[in-house]
DNA sequence: TGAGTCACG
DNA sequence: ACGTACGTGACTCAG
């Protein structure tokens, strides 16, 4: 299916919003212009599915072919000033987004619409012009359609061949001899004097050309022929000037021409002050304009079969040798229907995949071995590099060490909050061919260098991706009588309390699990005070339960145990069993895409959510051991997100705490509560801890008050001193808040982005959450990078040691290793030096080390 | 499928 | 003038 290729006349468009809307200005630069020309882009590219888009304008200058037309002109009407002032702020804005622009001197805008739509059609898309000048209905036909702006900016009409017939009466290689005859009022060409559109119509439709019409003027009787022999030669001319020539020498690639993130446009346009473009960006789905496909090859190789299905490994290996260092790296797509590979100079090939007499085609163990042979020698493009090491290692084929780039991860880091990088999503129509992979691959490469995040790129999540996919085919052991006899336990003791719990509130049995059942009991029918009220009934959480425990204890200490035991039993016991495999292990997915901050996310089952804080919860973690007669090595970061505030900041305070290795939260209580170092109580030092918490979030005096349960007001009062004591930190927090709002997006240290659109946002609860993401972002983004370098170098340097130890768990701060005993203490000490070592900070990162026969002791 | 709850950093 | 701590995933109920 040929895939939309939108190409737009820049100054038709301009020249329409220009006129069609109010003038509107943001510190003095107008943008009226502007606005209405990204609004109709955007429509076109969403609601045409764009795949491809470019943009040509005209450019002003020396001409020399055309210049008789542009003498033309040169008649009309001057650009007016506030026009002419924004299409230099058009041609930055679309630079900056990566939207393809073309200009060429002495040619005009349709000369290159023109143009665009024949080589893009002859590179298998389908052009789609959009634009208000009525020549360019002349390049209609061929595949190429047009979309014509009317009414202002808010409508287009759709012309194909035929509706141009429908519409004027001739047809589109007509629209010039049309334009001879009864000329353009509007493009100041003159036509013939005294044929109007009717006439020159009636005419077309009798002899077809002007030319043919002119040479059967002497038929033509009365007033008509003599007109038209008068104007003969002024008619020719008109034509002259209304054709559009499509041989501009354009250095035109389709690959060029792949849709960009369009939130791109986001910090550019706030600083315009164009909100409702910006809103328009943001609802837009991820499959429309925000979906870079792909380009079609080409240059399809001839020598051999594109899509034959009775292509062999053989074939592949054979192409694959025919690729020359010059078109490389190649990108692979492997789908459970067929592997595609495709190479920079535009071959490509793709081999259907079979096993039986069905579906005929080639062996995947086979094709795969020789796309694994390939990748080794060459790091290869690919999608999801993950799961293709796993599908490679399934087969018992060696994965490569290294990838040259992974399309899902150059569109996490390009945005990491999309809800999908299905390669679907990814790719849109060309999904399964590896020719989309490469042009998409092609064009992140661009935006990645563009936004500094190549070493980002390079040297942490690419290799990371090796790293987790060894993580997750190693696993975890899991102590299966043990959890048994846990979950026993649990069951007993769940049983006894449900009974207990029943009978205290007085009522027969009902659902505990049922927030509504249980909200009913308890409010309705024991009528205890509810606290706050959810859209359902009343919140049963613990914290309403907690308020109740003194009131009605009878009940409430059964159900909060009961609670506890319940999600210990489903979650960790029920909800693991299942999960191991025939040597006890669970293999955990590590999501490298998932979170909007950075962080990997594991799941299936979570290991980064296996309890801790409680005692009861700590005896799950004695059922997670190492290989037979190994030890684990545990490692995490202290107070890496503090540290990460000090360095950020320079607090001058909150440094020295660190350099000086104090206990910083006793440290902050002292500060902030006015008493020496020595007389800090518990009490206080978990109070200032709830501060320092608050601080990492984005800190709000409401949240603290509610998180520590002291006032508003005493709440407020602590982040007063804090910010008192700590006058670095506030600034850093107000440059955070600030630079989120200018940019349009937070960073972290290693340059990864998450774009806040919040602080866009017309309701102030939105903006402030904006506010807190833009603070907290760079903090817990900052840590994501700092422990995934950690754990590429952990992984290196085991290797290069030659050591068996490995690493199987990471829990954001938090590293962990299986480990030989003989190994324990290196492993110890050199987990200990890349964790520490990994960056240089203004204060020191410090990795507490444990080791231990389960996680319980390791920690 | 979304909301509620709760486990983790 | 407004409702909130930041980031996740699993399980359960109920529509």
């Amino acid at each position: 299916m040929r895939e939309p290729f939108l190409i737009i006349d820049g100054n038709s468009l301009m020249h329409r919003a220009f006129h069609a809307l109010p003038l509107m200005d943001a510190n003095g630069v107008y943008t009226n212009a502007i606005h209405g020309f990204m609004m109709m882009l955007l429509r076109a590219v969403e609601t045409e599915n764009a795949a491809y888009l470019a943009v040509c304008f005209d450019e002003h200058g020396p001409t020399f072919r055309h210049q008789a037309y542009a003498e033309y002109k040169a008649g009309r009407a001057a650009t007016p000033d506030e026009l002419r002032q924004q299409f230099g702020t058009i041609r930055d804005l679309l630079d900056d987004i990566g939207i393809r622009c073309y200009s060429l001197q002495g040619w005009e805008a349709d000369d290159l619409l023109g143009t665009l739509s024949l080589k893009g059609a002859e590179a298998g898309a389908a052009p789609l012009l959009l634009t208000g000048d009525r020549d360019a209905l002349q390049l209609v036909g061929g595949g190429t359609e047009l979309l014509f702006t009317r009414k202002g900016i808010s409508e287009t009409v759709r012309f194909t061949p035929g509706k141009v017939y429908e519409e004027y009466g001739f047809r589109p290689d007509q629209v010039t001899d049309w334009k001879g005859l009864a000329g353009d009022s509007s493009d100041n060409i003159p036509g013939v004097a005294g044929i109007g559109d009717k006439t020159a119509v009636k005419l077309l439709q009798q002899y077809g050309t002007l030319e043919n019409v002119l040479a059967h003027g002497d038929e033509l009787k009365g007033k008509m022929g003599e007109k038209l022999r008068a104007g003969a030669d002024t008619a020719r001319m008109c034509k002259e000037l209304a054709t559009i020539h499509r041989d501009a020498p354009v250095d035109f690639r389709l690959s060029d021409c792949v849709i960009p993130n369009l939130r791109l446009a986001i910090p550019a346009l706030e600083k315009l002050g164009l909100r409702q473009v910006i809103k328009r960006i943001e609802g837009m789905t991820p499959a429309s304009g925000n979906a870079p496909a792909a380009a079609p090859a080409e240059t399809a190789s001839p020598a051999f079969g594109e899509g034959d299905a009775l292509d062999t490994e053989e074939d592949l290996a054979a192409w694959l040798r025919a690729v020359p260092d010059s078109a490389r790296p190649v990108a692979y797509l492997a789908t459970d229907a067929a592997v595609s590979a495709a190479a920079q100079d535009g071959r490509w090939m793709t081999v259907a995949l079979g096993g039986d007499l069905l579906t005929p085609g080639a062996d995947f163990a086979a094709v795969a071995a020789v796309l694994a042979e390939d990748m080794k020698a060459h790091p290869a493009i690919v999608y999801d590099g993950k799961r293709l090491i796993h599908q490679l290692e399934e087969q018992g084929i060696e994965a490569p060490a290294a990838f040259d780039w992974d399309i899902m991860l150059g569109a996490y880091l390009l945005d990491p909050q999309r809800k999908s990088y299905a390669s679907q999503a990814l790719l849109g129509e060309l999904d399964g061919d590896a020719r989309g992979v490469l042009s998409l691959a092609i064009r992140q490469k661009k935006e990645v260098e563009q936004e500094a995040m190549m070493p980002l790129m390079r040297d942490v999540e690419l290799p990371l991706m090796v790293t987790l996919a060894r993580m997750e085919r190693i696993g975890f052991r899991v102590d299966k009588p043990f959890l048994r006899s846990l979950g026993d336990q649990y069951t007993a003791e769940i049983n006894a309390l449900k009974e207990e719990i029943y009978k205290a509130c007085g009522v027969g049995p009902f659902n505990l699990n049922s927030p509504q059942q249980l909200g009913d009991v308890l409010f309705e029918q024991l009528k205890l005070p509810h606290g706050k009220k959810t859209t359902r009934g009343y919140s049963t959480a613990v914290e309403v339960l907690e308020d109740l425990r003194p009131i009605a204890p009878e009940v409430i200490v059964p159900l909060l145990r009961y609670r506890q035991l319940v999600k210990l039993n489903g979650t960790y016991v029920e909800g693991l069993l299942p999960l191991t495999d025939a040597e006890s292990r669970v293999h955990s997915y590590f999501d490298q895409v998932a979170t909007a901050t950075g962080r990997i996310s594991s799941s299936e089952p979570n290991l980064q959510n296996i309890p801790v804080r409680t005692e009861e919860g700590k005896e799950i973690r004695r059922a997670f051991l190492p290989r037979d007669g190994w030890v684990l090595v545990d490692a995490d970061y202290s107070q890496i997100e503090l540290r990460l505030m000090a360095h950020f900041s320079g607090d001058a305070a909150l440094v020295e705490a660190f350099r000086e290795g104090q206990d910083v939260h006793a440290r902050t209580a002292s500060e902030i509560f006015d008493v020496p170092l020595d007389w800090v109580t518990p009490e206080l030092r978990s109070r200032a801890k709830a501060v320092n918490f608050g601080l990492i979030y984005g800190i709000s005096g409401f949240g603290l008050a509610r998180n520590t349960g002291v006032s508003r007001a005493e709440a407020a009062e602590f982040i007063r001193r804090y910010f008192e004591r700590y006058p670095g930190v506030k600034r850093f927090m107000d440059d955070a808040a600030r630079q989120g709002a200018e940019n349009g997006y937070a960073v972290t240290l290693m340059g990864r982005r998450r774009y806040l659109p919040e602080l866009q946002s017309p309701k102030p609860a939105i903006r402030e959450f904006g506010k807190r993401a833009a603070m907290n972002t760079p903090v817990q983004g900052t840590a994501a990078d700092i422990i995934k370098l950690a754990m590429v170098r952990v992984d290196e340097a085991l290797r290069k040691a030659r050591m068996r130890s490995r690493l199987i768990l990471q829990v954001h701060d938090e590293l962990l290793l299986e480990c030989p005993p003989e190994e324990a203490e290196a492993a110890a000490a050199l987990l200990k030096e890349c964790m520490e070592g990994v960056m240089e900070l203004k204060v020191p990162l410090l990795a507490e080390v444990h080791t231990g026969a389960n996680w319980a002791e390791a920690k």
